[in-house]
DNA sequence: ATTTACTGAGTGACGATTCATTCAGTTCCG
DNA sequence: CGGAACTGAATGAATCGTCACTCAGTAAAT
């Protein structure tokens, strides 16, 4: 008890409005989505908007916090008991292409809208961004404590390399008008990758 | 003769206000740049602004345009005579980093401003950016050839990986609050690349 | 005098946010 | 029970500031 909404309508409603921003920056753009497209969208009154969020920019905030939140969670569980780090990058690769490549308008928000300004840019990759970066970080550099990665490579610089080419995956799978599965790339990708990281 | 303007003046006063577009949009974004500040920073009336594009987004058209086919060129030109294809790559990659690095204000426009739409990225993408990843492609299919690389990997994607990893050296190099050298960066990424790409 | 280049105040549209009002539900009294 | 009083979530029309763009006019040049 003693929740902050409603058991249940409340958090369904705020859910909701999210949901329904997603869909409406990905199609329109964050600039041009007008705060009644999310509302129709999400099938309530412009106002109800404002009892959930501060104001556009929040939500476009919130969708990001969120699903990096979640998809940082989900990494570090998949990569705790690997074998080795060529193998916890492996699965962190398959992931973030992963979860792009099932949601479109998600994928959108993330590659394309969440670029836009440099404010954004700032204040999100204070955020989860660079928490990202360095889960990829560290996990190279303790492949490289193994003795499985080249030690004469700098590790910051060598995520953001690996960062980049699934970024672009990501990027340009959106940009395609042919449709085919985003997932796969990460197999292509991380061999390139590891071929040119890894010793002898 | 028969050009478009007076042969001095008035380009003179289209190149101010691109530069001045550049510098505004650089530091304020896109969005929140008024037409007013771009007039003002290149020292013109509002109006003249439309004397020389037919709206505010063409400017940002108008750089990327004009950027772009100046970058290939210079590509091009650079590459002609090299030994292989490692070179050329590598020549690329160099003048990539080294053009953004030359000018930040640029930089934020190329690496933050333009990816703010699916719109601007598709329309952008048709145009000069299509041309530049064919441009590594062509080139990365004629180091197939030549047993230089890997016949086992497709050049698309192989030319993507190479984009998306210069293309966050730069994004990060705009963000990150320390001041580096960008250029040197395509050094580290052509040896991990080409460790990945290359034969044996 | 006519053409060309430029000016900058004004306008019209737009859209984020607000807030007075509604109404479904809950509590509590007799 | 019946209904009076209350609550606060939800509504959506109205507000109000903000620009992109226009155009009537000035200045310069030939």
């Amino acid at each position: 008890m003693a929740r902050k909404g409603t058991r249940n309508g409340a958090t369904n409603k705020r859910e909701a409005i999210l949901r329904a921003a997603t869909r409406v920056f990905a199609r329109n753009g964050y600039f041009s989505s007008k705060v009644a497209d999310i509302a129709r969208a999400a099938d309530v009154a412009d106002g109800t908007v404002y009892l959930y969020f501060k104001s556009k920019e929040e939500i476009l905030h919130s969708i990001f916090d969120q699903n990096m939140a979640e998809a940082i969670a989900a990494c570090r569980k998949l990569i705790e008991n690997s074998p080795d780090s060529r193998e916890k990058l492996r699965r962190i690769a398959t992931l973030h292409l992963e979860r792009l490549g099932a949601d479109r308008d998600l994928a959108v928000v993330f590659q394309v809208e969440l670029r836009g300004s440099t404010k954004f840019m700032q204040e999100f990759s204070a955020a989860g961004f660079a928490e990202y970066l360095d889960l990829l970080c560290k996990t190279f550099e303790e492949g490289q404590r193994a003795g499985e990665f080249r030690k004469d490579l700098n590790a910051k610089v060598v995520s953001k390399i690996l960062f980049g080419a699934l970024d672009e995956m990501a990027t340009n799978w959106i940009i395609s008008k042919r449709s085919y599965k985003l997932e796969p790339m990460a197999e292509i990708v991380m061999d390139v990758f590891l071929g040119g990281v890894s010793k002898k």
